[in-house]
Formats: structure tokens, sequence, C-alpha cells
DNA sequence: AACACCCCCAACCGCTCCAGC
DNA sequence: TGCTGGAGCGGTTGGGGGTGT
């Protein structure tokens, strides 16, 4: 553990690498790739240790890498990633192409964590500044409180809803009336704790029942995950060869699927229009659907078209990753048209409407073609192609092994997937079952 | 011009996870 | 099943450049 032993054998040169340096790197990956990186350096002739080297490509020498300064979007992507993952820096970059984790990591400690606080709202917690404090007063008093409570009842539930327990006021100051913000509320949970663990609860809450229509309170996912929520009542809908289990299985990765699935519908429910209207521009943040995935038949041409796509052009992140995207879909279905009314009403909302979005998932899932073209007819191929292509990892293993193949890509686009497994495992050992 | 201070960012450090044995 | 080593991640540091005095 700990320091690299690499580093201890002898002398290794550390700090700045000189241009030389970066020569042979480059030249010795560009030539035989990195294989192990603890034999890099030697095969390379290089002074450093593996792990250096592996930094000083994925942060310096990779060519795909875009250089210069974050664009607006990227930024505005960045924070909004942020309220959602925390400080997953990797996962943030996972949806930057050409942006590092180190790189998106100095971005937000040096510049964009002064900008969310000069615009009064807490970095940490994406809250209003004001709110935090006061947050944080009644959190100690409620703290009192709990150490009270749990003095007398060492109540898991009781920390659970004390943990998860959402306030609808809590955006209150912020709102104004954008779907977006109504949204959100739904992310951010009291005392700190990361939306995406109030997510995991109620996933996986609702995942250990039977039937999510029948045994989930309708109130209590609409509050936390509306498209949850959608996704969910749809498993029924699915046609016969998306079934949940099909949609689990037929990669053979079941976990990705069962993990990403969720992710994506929670955070593609965060942010149909500005998230803060603070200062947040137009920014329809999509995550990527698991559209890909329902039929072989039709995910075939998609596939295969959008990776060759995003091979060939990965330079425009900061608009491919905005606005574009099957996720107007929810826009067109009507939860970008909140208007006016409050967090409960958008609820409400919702679940009137739920019917209705049911049957447009059932339609979006048996022909997610016609689906996406309505969607998206206004927008250029290319910027649909590289929306598609960080959910390639969804592709069944047929289909993958019908497209060029790109350890590297698929590497990551896995990761994204894998730090849900994570969490989902580390549930699992905690409640010993599912 | 010289100094102090600040900020940014490249790189390091310490840790966890995971695969192989 | 436990150990070991590699890979990767997030937090932190320190050097260098910019800016103010």
């Amino acid at each position: 553990m700990g320091r690299h032993s690499c580093c201890y054998k002898q002398k290794l040169r550390k700090g700045l690498w000189s241009p030389e340096e970066d020569e042979k790197l480059l030249r010795h990956i560009t030539k035989y790739g990195h294989g192990c990186w603890s034999s890099v350096p030697k095969q390379a002739g290089l002074q450093r240790c593996g792990k250096s080297c592996r930094l000083r490509w994925i942060n310096y020498l990779r060519p795909d890498l875009k250089r210069g300064t974050f664009s607006q979007e990227e930024e505005n992507l960045i924070i909004e990633l942020h309220a959602v993952l925390g400080n997953r820096w990797s996962q943030i970059a996972a949806q930057l192409p050409g942006r590092t984790d180190n790189e998106i990591k100095n971005l937000w400690n040096s510049c964009l964590k002064k900008k969310l606080r000069q615009k009064g709202i807490d970095p940490v917690t994406h809250k209003p500044l004001s709110e935090v404090e006061n947050g944080e007063k009644a959190a100690e008093v409620s703290n009192e409180l709990n150490l009270l409570k749990s003095e007398s009842s060492k109540s898991d539930s009781a920390s659970y809803e004390q943990r998860t327990s959402i306030s609808p006021k809590a955006y209150a100051p912020e709102m104004d009336g954008s779907c977006s913000s109504k949204i959100e509320i739904n992310f951010v949970t009291n005392n700190n704790c990361y939306n995406k663990d109030l997510f995991l609860d109620r996933f996986m809450s609702s995942s250990r029942q039977e039937s999510y229509t029948t045994s989930c309170q309708p109130s209590d996912l609409m509050g936390n995950f509306p498209i949850q929520m959608s996704y969910a009542t749809n498993d029924q809908c699915l046609p016969n060869d998306s079934n949940s289990s099909h949609w689990f299985s037929q990669t053979g990765r079941s976990f990705d699927m069962n993990t990403e699935f969720p992710f994506n519908a929670a955070v593609t429910s965060i942010n149909p229009t500005p998230t803060t209207n603070l200062f947040l521009p137009n920014n329809s943040f999509c995550y990527k659907p698991s559209l890909a995935v329902p039929s072989d038949n039709v995910s075939i041409p998609y596939g295969s078209h959008y990776w060759e796509a995003s091979a060939s052009n990965n330079s425009n992140s900061s608009t491919e990753l905005r606005s574009s995207s099957p996720l107007n879909i929810f826009s067109s279905w009507g939860l970008a048209d909140c208007g006016t009314s409050t967090t409960k009403e958008a609820q409400i909302h919702m679940m009137e409407n739920h019917n209705t979005e049911e049957a447009k998932w059932d339609e979006y899932l048996h022909n997610p073609i016609s689906m996406l073209a309505s969607s998206v007819q206004n927008q250029a191929p290319e910027s649909l192609c590289n929306d598609i292509k960080t959910s390639m990892h969804l592709v069944p293993d047929t289909l993958g092994a019908m497209l060029p193949h790109n350890h590297t890509k698929q590497q990551e686009q896995s990761q994204t997937s894998s730090f849900f497994s994570k969490d989902i495992q580390k549930l699992r050992a905690a409640f010993g079952h599912m």
C-alpha cells in the first residue's frame, strides 16, 4: 500500500517532466502501448516510476486531450455533475471528453468553487449558502437531539429518515419556477448527505420490492426520482426482448445495466432547464439514457454509426454534452414544462402525467429510433452521435463484437457504471441480501 | 527593480479496489 | 482464503508565473 514499491528501489526522477522524457514516453506508448505501467519506464528508458508515467500520459501526453481553457458550457456541466456526483472527478471527467479528472479537479478547486460562493451557493451541497449556514445550525441542534434519541433508541430507520429527509423548502430561495430547480431538490438532501446515497437508498429499497408500481409509494418515488419512476413502472411495458431480465443479462454485465439504468434516470431528471437560475445558462444537461439497449435490432445501426462518429470527433464536448440527446424526450413529455408550479405541484404534475409518460416510454422502448428522430430532429447528427457514445457500453456484446474495439474507451465508460456497482456492492454487503 | 503575495496546475501521496496467485 | 502487486482515484502540495505594492 501507499507509495509504489518501485519508487523505493532506486533514485527515480520526480517533479516536472522534461521534453525529452515526454518524447520518450510518448514514443514508447504510441509504439507499444502502455501495457503494464510498472514496466513502461524501464522499457521507455525513463528514470520514473510507472505511476508517474501513467499520470503524465493521462494528464498531458494522451493525444485525445483537449487543451485550453474550459468553456462556459463545460464549467456548467462540471457544476451540475458535481451536484450529483460530488468529488468523483473521474466520473465527471468521463462526461467531458478530452478533459482529465485532474484538470477538472483543479478547475473546481481554483475557480468553480469561488464562482459558486460568489453566487451564494455552497460548493459542497450546491444549496444556497445562507441555507447551509442555517442548516448547519439546525443540524447541530438536530444532532444533539438525535444523540439523545439514539441513546434511547438505536434505530437504523430513524437515522435513515433523518439522513434522507428532504425539505421541499430546501431550494425555495432560488426556486423561480423552473422545472430544474424543482427537480434538483430531489437530489439534495439534508445534512450534506450526497444525493447519490439517497438515490441508492431509494433505488435499493425500491428494487427489493416485487413490483415497483404497487410496492413503492408513488409520492415517495416521485418525490425523489421521478424519472426513475417512469423507467421502473415501464418494466411491464418493455417489449418481449427487452424485459428487465433481458436488460440485465444481455450484455453479460448485469450490474452495469442495473446500476447505470437508475443513475441515468436520476441524472436526466435534474436539468431540462437551468438548475439554479442564479447563473447557469440554458443547460439541458443530459445523461445518456439506456436507450441503445432495448433492441438489438435497432441498436446495431445506431451503435456502429455513433461509435464511428464519436471516434472521429471528440473535440466539441461542450456542446455535444448539452441539450442534444434523446433525453429531450423528457422535455417533450412535460418535464421541462413545469412552468411556475412548486415542487409538490411538479410532483403531482408528474404523477398525473405518469400514465402518459408510461405510454411514451412504451413507445420509446419499442421504437427508439422513431422517438429519437422526433426528439432530436433539430439537432446536428454529430451532436447526437456524441451523446450516444458514452452509452456504448450498454450495447450488447454481440454488437460490441461488431464494432471497432477500443478497450480504453470501453474501460472509461465502464468506470461510470462500476462506480455504482461498487456502491451497490457495498449496500449488498451492508444489507446482506439482494 | 525588488519583494511579497496569490493563484494555478502539474505532480505526488496515500489510499482503495481488484485480479492473479 | 489470504497475500501481493498493479491500476486508479481523490486529496494535497509545491513550484512557477502573475500581480500588487
